[in-house]
DNA sequence: ATGGTGGATGTTCCA
């Protein structure tokens, strides 16, 4: 048995932010870092800047200006390239997968990053909602088919709150793009494929937890209008091994910080 | 009811 710690953030823009990744592994000290909005190309990935934290395991996957997922490993990994699809068929850089390769055997591990899916909840009158729709159909759909997934791992900014506590107002925020009932119950039929919430194995339902507070409030922390738009599902078969989790609230007031917070679980495998 | 901030980019899009 050795203990595995996996964290999930969305960065936006790991080029910016390289510096904070030093508060993040301190605070937490994971295994795994699973990066979203990395904002960068490729042949631009930051290698050489990030050898000092002693990640020696990377994969990353960008593009210039938008979206991009990174996964930092201690641990050997491999990459599952083929046999993943191409969401929507739009080419963007969303979704990671790899088999790490820990001391009791191969984890797979999914780092996603979910359309946001712009202002106005109608797929009509707003495509970037009806993209966010038909992602998390097609995410919930791949998965499905997968049966008898064991030893699994989903992690990434999902850009859904699904539960009544995971926002400030839930009343307020049924119209708001992260929140309506088309999108939570599309993120949970894709969870119920195979996954249960890892961070609600700790923390029970009616209490209020947030990984996201806007740039907009000027004050974050006494307005604490927050959104839990960031998760690290598990297969059931791994909720035994589950040991803790950390929600990294002090994150959001690093000098500029994201506007994400971390998430990480520590396990026994 | 409105606008508020931030990042990448380039005279605006995305979140």
């Amino acid at each position: 048995m050795s203990t595995l710690r996996v964290a999930t953030w969305n960065i936006n823009s790991l080029r910016l932010r390289l510096g904070l990744l030093d508060g993040l592994a301190a605070a937490l000290l994971p295994d795994v870092i699973c990066l979203q909005e990395t904002k960068v190309p490729d042949a631009l990935f930051p290698a050489e800047a990030l050898q000092p934290l002693n990640y020696p395991h990377t994969v990353f996957r960008g593009m210039k200006g938008y979206n991009g997922v990174a996964i930092l490993s201690r641990i050997p990994l491999t990459v599952h390239e083929e046999d993943v699809p191409d969401w929507c068929g739009k080419g963007d850089c969303r979704h990671l997968a790899v088999s790490l390769q820990t001391p009791s055997g191969p984890l797979e591990l999914h780092n996603f990053y979910v359309p946001a899916g712009g202002d106005v909840p109608d797929r009509t009158e707003n495509p970037k909602y009806g993209h966010k729709l038909d992602f998390i159909a097609e995410a919930r759909d791949w998965f499905a088919r997968r049966a008898g997934l064991r030893r699994t791992m989903l992690v990434g900014d999902l850009n859904i709150a699904p539960l009544e506590h995971d926002v400030w107002s839930h009343k307020q925020l049924l119209d708001v793009v992260s929140h309506t009932l088309p999108e939570t119950e599309g993120l949970n039929a894709w969870m119920d494929t195979a996954f249960v919430d890892a961070v609600r194995h700790f923390v029970p339902a009616d209490q209020k937890l947030y990984t996201w507070w806007s740039y907009r409030n000027r004050d974050w922390r006494a307005s604490d209008r927050g959104r839990r738009l960031d998760h690290i599902w598990i297969t059931p078969d791994l909720q035994p091994a589950l040991r803790g989790h950390t929600i990294l609230k002090d994150a959001r007031d690093w000098e500029r910080g994201s506007d994400h917070v971390p998430v990480c679980i520590e396990m026994q495998i």
